[in-house]
RNA sequence: GGGCGAAUAGCUCAGUUGGUUAGAGCGCCUGCCUUACACGCAGGAUGUCGGGGGUUCGAGUCCCUCUUCGCCCACCA
């Protein structure tokens, strides 16, 4: 217990900030959240692996999403018996690091070409020593059951060896090369980028349509188009389609490069449309991927004309290209010029408006230089292959369903992977050159400093690996890998469940799985859970150029952590967006706080009422003495623990028992939350708490009996809502006066369903309590009539049960302060006043409180349309179609519900004729 | 250009292989400060399940088509 000493303390709403640290600090001294290799000889392990954030990342709302996914899922399972296991850890993301330090030493008017390699480098460890990793701090503020004793970072020592591993692996597998090609090139991060890291970005551009003369007859020409003129004084030739009748002619002749005044040929390739433009295209094997592939099959000379940095030079194999005038302007300076140049030639034949995408880096949002240049690529296609197959033997499921095919379709038509960043911040390439004998480069696990052909010194490359060729050994290098007998490895991999947003699923996901595969043989997890994006209340996604985020602390400080969680749990469908509101957080977060709050009290209540004595356990309660009311909470109860189940689902995949359509279910958390809080919230405290309130007035057995179902039931329910709201569970849980079988609640058992002979009947007799009271609170309601005011009722029940009633009758009327009696039959002098509600008969006869013509004109309005559902239901019945082709279960149930319609029917006939006496 | 998804109450969304009178939370209306909770309690209203067509004894659910939004992919000069 913390904070609050005694029960009388706790005030009535929750103060987050009096326990939740307390109780964070608890768990994590007393070991709750460190995994235990050796304990998985005899229990099944399950393992998330955190989605590594960015080691200078502060938290976001979507990290708080995806963590309080992650979170619920291994507070589940740790309490359902499995050595759980989350991993913790950073990213050190290279170019977003990077870039961070590079603005940093900016503001010191430094550069790191400036400061150099080294010292650029020790800079930016030093930085990330210094404030990285606050992003793990503020997890824990929301509750986070990592074990933090594992923390990992993608450029720590141990991870470094995996990546070294790695990268020598797949080169002896011949899955690592070195190509000269045209690659995406950031011209403010100065490096190349992989597919996925250059994205597309809708833009209106200009077309422009040139006109290049023949060399040899300046009176013709052939038009060409394009988005980046540019690029023009790197063309090599003007591509037309073989077919193209338009240039058969021309094709083998020459043309003269207008600016560059060189000639270049006019070829014949597949590769044009003729549909497009002029049908003709201006080829630039050095800044076009598809112009580099024209130009190999052509064996053209691949001028390369932008620089490093965007500049226009005569980098390689430009010789006079670039006119002295356009030297030294950047690409986009340059190609207003160039327009302008062409355009007083008379070369520019029109601009036209041009919608495409245009590739831009997922970092800084520059927009991307394709260039010719020498760089690392895995051979995707062998390690694809194992992935997909990952997904079809049912080794891998993906949730929701849909994106399994975008997983399929990704690593059906995958490209191979530049691994090389020419950046400073990340894993040094594992390569190294002799310059003085020029042999074979040395690729190695460990640093070498001598040739091995000559003893001289030998040159590491320069390059970097991409940060996220790190990131897909995730899995396996947090636990060990490439140890082989790492104790952690053989323990905790596969993990289970990996929790995250689609965005990374080619990044990331898709790449774990291969590296899985490749490496481990075994895919890393079994189930990849995708969540929705966090957006605001026009759907925009929060970001912060946007102004539109919401700061989870902020939300935790105001409301908690609880209802942080509750809310965006509760709120999260499959795969669905989460929808908050930056600009009122009280609408979006009050309903979570609300429950919070709802949820204390009834703790506070029933604890209250329970009281500090000792329960007996349930199984030691003598079951005759249970009453209706307490077998209807605990027939409840077992409800709500398999509804609760039924929405997480199992745990693990089991290929050989599991659908199809089983596979793809699970995981439902919202469902699972709903389920939990309508048992604690509409049937705990709305029904059971408020019929047991005279019980436990009176000191004897029954007492006993109703503070044992009490503090069992509520201890289930805290139990069950635990891994969403894990303080003010962890604080009630403690106060229960029940034997505890952990020393939290956090590592409580999780609960399971009575076994079926320990069910007892009657539980469903409480139903008619809550119809009579529902019914005359309606009465209560139409009629106005004042809470004070007692109401004399009488409760019809078949005539072998009325004694059975008495007590229920007796529960009835105290929740609906009412006095409740029992009857066989409605007395004929109250006749004129009888109400007939939810299939009994209540009798109000209170003097005038009743409008009788109002009561008539329900009553008819009743009777007609059950009238009208009835003679649906009989037609149905009687088309020898559907009793015929139906189930024959349901053909019964509707035959029984027509009988039962029937008699209600006449019933109300019945009330009608006594109501119009 | 290719592929995928969504459209259900004012809002956000459930609705499992077709099968009772389509649900929840929030919001809204009415009445209550009933000594656990007004962050609450009780009662109530609200749906042509996007339009059209089809299959079926039966369609929110399956098929076709249209409309509108969203996402992913693409060698859109």
């Amino acid at each position: 217990m913390t904070g609050y000493t005694s029960l009388d303390e706790l005030p009535p709403t929750f103060d987050p900030s009096v326990t939740e640290r307390t109780w964070y600090d608890r768990w994590t001294a007393d070991g709750v959240f460190t995994a235990d290799p050796e304990r998985t000889a005899d229990r099944p392990s399950f393992v998330v692996l955190i989605p590594p954030p960015n080691v200078t990342a502060v938290l976001h709302m979507g990290h708080g999403l995806n963590n309080s996914v992650q979170d619920v899922l291994v507070r589940w399972r740790r309490m359902a018996g499995d050595e759980a296991l989350w991993m913790p850890g950073t990213d050190h993301a290279g170019i977003a690091t990077q870039n961070v330090v590079e603005k940093l030493i900016a503001k010191e008017g430094q550069t790191r070409f400036a400061i150099g390699r080294e010292a650029f480098v020790a800079r930016t460890a030093q930085f990330v020593e210094e404030t990285g990793g606050t992003i793990l701090q503020q997890l824990k503020a929301i509750g986070a059951s990592a074990d933090w004793t594992r923390t990992a970072y993608t450029l720590s020592p141990e991870l470094s060896r995996a990546v070294r591993e790695a990268f020598v692996r797949l080169h002896e597998d011949g899955l690592v090369y070195k190509g000269h090609r045209v690659i995406h090139w950031c011209t403010r991060c100065g490096t190349s980028l992989s597919d996925e890291e250059a994205e597309f970005r809708d833009t209106t551009g200009k077309l422009y349509h040139l006109q290049y003369p023949l060399a040899d007859d300046p009176s013709r020409s052939i038009t060409v188009a394009t988005t980046r003129p540019e690029t023009l004084l790197g063309d090599v030739a003007v591509a037309v389609h073989p077919e193209d009748p338009r240039y058969r002619d021309l094709v083998g002749k020459e043309l003269l490069l207008p600016l560059a005044n060189v000639r270049i040929p006019v070829i014949a390739d597949p590769y044009t449309d003729p549909e497009f433009g002029s049908g003709a295209v201006k080829i630039t094997p050095a800044h076009d991927a598809n112009d580099y592939e024209v130009g190999k099959r052509h064996a053209l000379s691949m001028p390369v004309v932008i620089d490093a940095e965007g500049v226009l030079r005569e980098v390689t194999d430009a010789d006079g290209r670039v006119p002295e005038a356009l030297r030294g302007l950047d690409r986009f300076a340059a190609r207003t010029q160039i327009v302008s140049l062409l355009q007083e030639s008379g070369v520019l034949v029109k601009i036209d408006n041009h919608d495409h995408s245009v590739r831009h880096c997922y970092r800084c949002d520059t927009v991307v230089e394709p260039r010719l240049s020498d760089q690392w690529f895995v051979r995707m296609q062998p390690l694809a292959t194992k992935a997909l197959g990952a997904l079809r033997t049912g080794e891998l499921r993906i949730l929701p369903e849909r994106w399994e095919a975008v997983y399929v379709n990704w690593l059906e038509g995958i490209r191979d992977w530049n691994i090389s960043r020419q950046l400073w911040w990340g894993h040094r390439i594992p390569v190294w050159y002799c310059d003085a004998c020029g042999t074979d480069p040395i690729v190695s696990r460990d640093d070498v400093t001598a040739c091995p052909s000559c003893a001289g010194p030998l040159r590491q490359d320069e390059d970097v690996l991409d940060t996220w060729f790190s990131s897909w050994l995730w899995p396996m290098s947090t636990l060990g890998w490439p140890n082989a007998d790492a104790r952690d490895l053989k323990a905790f991999y596969p993990s289970d469940v990996l929790v995250t947003a689609p965005e990374i699923l080619f990044f990331w996901v898709a790449r774990m799985v291969m590296a899985g595969e490749w490496f481990m043989n075994e895919s890393p997890f079994h189930t990849v859970y995708l969540h929705g994006t966090v957006r605001d209340m026009q759907h925009r996604k929060m970001s912060k150029s946007l102004g539109n985020g919401i700061d989870p602390l902020d939300v935790v400080r105001d409301y908690g952590a609880d209802a942080l969680r509750w809310t965006v749990i509760s709120g999260l469908g499959v795969g669905v967006d989460v929808m908050l509101d930056p600009n009122d957080l009280d609408k979006s977060f009050a309903p979570g706080r609300n429950f919070c709050t709802k949820l204390w009290n009834i703790g506070r209540f029933l604890l209250s009422r329970v009281g500090e004595a000792p329960v007996t356990s349930l199984a030691q309660v003598d079951r005759a003495r249970l009453t209706a009311a307490d077998r209807w909470i605990l027939d409840r109860l077992d409800q709500a623990v398999a509804d609760c189940d039924a929405a997480l689902g199992p745990a693990r995949p089991d290929r050989a028992a599991w659908s199809d359509a089983e596979r793809l279910r699970g995981l439902r958390l919202a469902e699972y939350a709903e389920c939990a809080r309508r048992f604690v919230w509409n049937e705990l405290a709305d029904w059971y708490l408020e019929s047991v309130k005279p019980r436990l007035a009176v000191a004897g057995d029954d007492r006993e009996v109703a503070r044992t179902v009490l503090a069992h039931s509520f201890d289930a329910a805290l139990r069950l809502l635990h891994p969403i709201i894990p303080f003010i569970t962890e604080e009630l849980w403690q106060r229960i006066p029940l034997p505890r079988p952990s020393a939290y609640c956090a590592n409580a058992p999780w609960p399971v369903q009575r076994a079926a002979e320990a069910r007892l009947d009657g539980g469903d007799m409480f139903e008619v309590v809550r119809s009579a009271v529902t019914a005359l609170r309606q009465v209560r309601s139409e009629y106005n009539v004042p809470p004070g005011q007692f109401v004399d009722a009488m409760l019809v029940a078949p005539s072998a049960h009325a004694e059975g009633f008495a007590p229920l009758a007796a529960i009835a009327g105290a929740l609906s302060r009412s006095a409740m009696t029992v009857t066989t039959a409605a007395p004929d002098g109250a006749a004129a006043q009888a109400l007939l509600r939810d299939g009994f008969v209540l009798v109000v006869p209170l003097a005038g409180m009743v409008d009788l013509d109002k009561e008539r004109r329900r009553l008819e309005t009743d009777a007609e349309q059950l009238h009208k559902q009835l003679v649906a239901l009989d037609g149905r019945l009687a088309n020898e179609k559907f009793t015929d082709k139906a189930p024959p279960a349901l053909v019964a149930a509707e035959r029984a519900k027509a009988e039962e319609w029937r008699t209600r029917h006449a019933q109300l006939l019945e009330r009608i004729a006594g109501l119009g006496a």
